[in-house]
RNA sequence: CGGGGUAUAGCGCAGUUUGGUAGCGCGCCUGCUUUGGGAGCAGGAUGUCGGGGGUUCAAAUCCCUCUACCCCGACCA
């Protein structure tokens, strides 16, 4: 491709909306152009750096044996009735009425769809397993859409939904979408992690997120330096961390801590570290009631965690001072278990403390020396509390690192969540009437580009993957409009180069040097090759790679072959 | 949805306090010179000053109202 039949809309200046790197140079690079809040066009360069993540993720899907299928974005509201989610979705399901006021929806996902399809179209254990994809655009009225691409309402997404006779089935299913994501994202070139993740709102049980890894992500996990325990942080384990039992058990003092409320305060003011302070937090339960949290001072809470307890409401919900007043008999920050009469649970390692110190549940007052049993029954014990950076690992080996991560994958092993709703049922070996298990398996292509990077990018602009690379080579000649001979012999290269398959774009603009090179570390494009009137005397190119900082001469009859060599290897 | 902010040329911004009929940089067009890291000079085009209403001889500027967008919180590929 020619730059004079392919303009790059590049910019110099920095869009004032533009917060994260990657979407000031997708701007800047003239990948994207905004229409309205969470809505991008995407220009000529940006569609050709997506059809090359497409691409990848259809050859992998039908190589793990997907069969791909193309569903509408608008759909019915009766099968979102019969699922359950035309109530459940929320603000986030865009609704509409046709002309007849028939109700319709965009589509920000497609279970109910394509479990409408399976159940019309499967009728026999014989026709399982299956699994159908495809590559389409997704709604979801986002509440606040940001980061360009990276959270916008519109998206592309691969979606794939299979179908099962059996768990075993499905497991097997899963275990192949699996290693098909992980090549995905190593063809993609970049460096990621599947964790463990919690199923969330889509349903099921088991569900491994893939996160490509940039310290801008939203999502933090936590993965072992030993093992290959890998999870959302929202869902680490977080092992007990035992405390070493004093040899002898002090005596349970009230103190006086006027003013001190914050853990940092009352841990300066009595010269105390944080880990032998109890935390104690009060938040909304079931049918009205108040329960208490406690965790170690130096923890924090799992929201996640705990909207699992039976206890207490999802979302979770924090008391208002007021209730607290009124549970506690004080302000936030004396609160205790000691007399406190409600639910309380403790985390596991707050379970394990001694001598420590605890709200007293009077105004600016806490109690010292305190120990499970002896002062106050010890709770029912959970897991609640977030891991943190150097926490052993679940796993017994190794400890954990936080890393933060970009969401761009996630598989769920649904069960027979929607196709029990909607009646799914084939018959098996035995002639009876069974439902179908499913499992479904996202990754969001556009959110992929963004991502991509977040991972790869300078001071001067974009590194592509070489696989994402809008084009894989920069042919940039020096002053082709004043050398007739120069133009002839970089004509001559770029047809070869064509001929030899490269993926190459020809700068044949009538602009500066300085200008072509900034225009191309902008677009990232991996591997440039320039040729002046200089080097086609003495019959060399000079070659830099976008991660070079120096160039080196190679000769014109060799360059062809040493680009595909750079290229395959 | 709650809290905060912004809206002036394609982009980035000044002008608003103190009303007098719109400007700078980049980009764009023309010409000349230049040409190995986003060139220089000269000339030029481009604005319902977010929309509507009001006050006034006069509104980008003051008042009312609506809208869009951005940032901070809960969701997700």
């Amino acid at each position: 491709m020619k730059t004079s039949q392919f303009p790059l809309n590049t910019v110099k200046e920095t869009p004032a909306d533009a917060e994260i790197t990657s979407h000031q140079l997708m701007i800047r690079a003239g990948l994207i152009r905004k229409l309205a809040a969470g809505l991008y066009t995407w220009l000529p360069l940006g569609v050709r750096v997506l059809r090359k993540v497409e691409a990848i993720v259809r050859e992998e899907m039908n190589q793990a044996g997907g069969l791909e299928v193309l569903m509408p974005v608008v759909q019915p509201a009766e099968l979102w009735k019969e699922s359950g989610r035309w109530e459940l979705y929320g603000p986030e399901l865009a609704r509409l009425n046709d002309r007849h006021q028939r109700e319709f929806c965009l589509g920000p996902t497609h279970e109910e769809i394509i479990t409408d399809m399976a159940r019309n179209e499967i009728r026999s254990y014989k026709q399982l397993p299956v699994n159908y994809y495809q590559i389409q655009t997704k709604f979801r009225d986002e509440i606040r859409p940001r980061f360009g691409v990276m959270r916008s309402r519109e998206f592309i997404m691969k979606d794939a939904y299979s179908f099962h006779i059996d768990d075993a089935c499905l497991q097997q299913t899963y275990d192949v979408m699996y290693q098909a994501y992980t090549r995905i994202f190593q063809r993609i070139g970049l460096e990621f992690r599947a964790v463990d993740a919690d199923s969330g709102a889509i349903g099921g049980n088991v569900s491994h997120e893939f996160h490509v890894l940039a310290d801008s992500g939203e999502d933090a996990i936590a993965f072992s330096t030993e093992s290959d325990y890998a999870a959302n942080i929202e869902m680490a384990e977080a092992v007990t961390l035992p405390q070493s039992k004093p040899d002898k058990l002090d005596t349970m003092e009230l103190i006086d801590t006027p003013e001190k409320h914050s853990i940092e305060e009352v841990s300066s003011y009595l010269n105390v570290t944080p880990d032998q302070i109890l935390k104690t937090l009060l938040v909304k339960g079931v049918d009205d009631s108040i329960v208490a949290l406690l965790l170690r001072g130096d923890h924090s809470l799992n929201t996640v965690k705990t909207e699992k307890l039976a206890q207490v409401t999802s979302p979770l919900t924090f008391a208002t001072d007021e209730e607290v007043v009124k549970t506690a008999g004080c302000a936030p920050g004396s609160v205790g278990p000691i007399e406190l009469d409600i639910a309380i649970v403790v985390d596991r390692s707050a379970a394990e403390l001694h001598n420590f110190v605890c709200g007293a549940n009077q105004q600016g007052k806490h109690y010292s020396g305190v120990n499970w049993n002896r002062d106050c029954p010890q709770p029912e014990i959970a897991d609640i509390r977030t891991v943190q950076d150097g926490d052993p690992s679940p796993d017994d080996k190794g400890t954990l690192t936080i890393a933060r991560g970009i969401e761009v994958g996630h598989i769920f092993q649904l069960g027979t969540k929607y196709s029990e709703a909607m009646n799914a049922v084939i018959q098996n070996e035995a002639g009876q009437s069974q439902t179908m298990m499913m499992g479904c398996y996202g990754i969001g292509i556009t959110r992929i580009v963004a991502a991509a990077i977040e991972q790869n990018h300078d001071k001067n602009g974009i590194i592509w993957p070489i696989n994402l690379a809008p084009f894989r080579v920069a042919l940039l000649p020096m002053n082709m409009h004043k050398s007739e001979r120069l133009r002839k012999a970089v004509e001559t290269l770029y047809r070869q180069m064509l001929d030899a398959g490269l993926d190459v774009l020809f700068d044949d603009r009538k602009v500066r040097a300085g200008f072509m090179f900034a225009d191309m570390e902008l677009i990232g494009i991996p591997h440039r090759v320039v040729l002046g009137d200089r080097g086609l005397d003495n019959q060399v190119v000079e070659y830099r790679r976008r991660t070079d900082s120096e160039s080196r001469e190679i000769p014109i009859s060799e360059i062809i072959g040493f680009l595909q060599e750079q290229i395959s290897a």
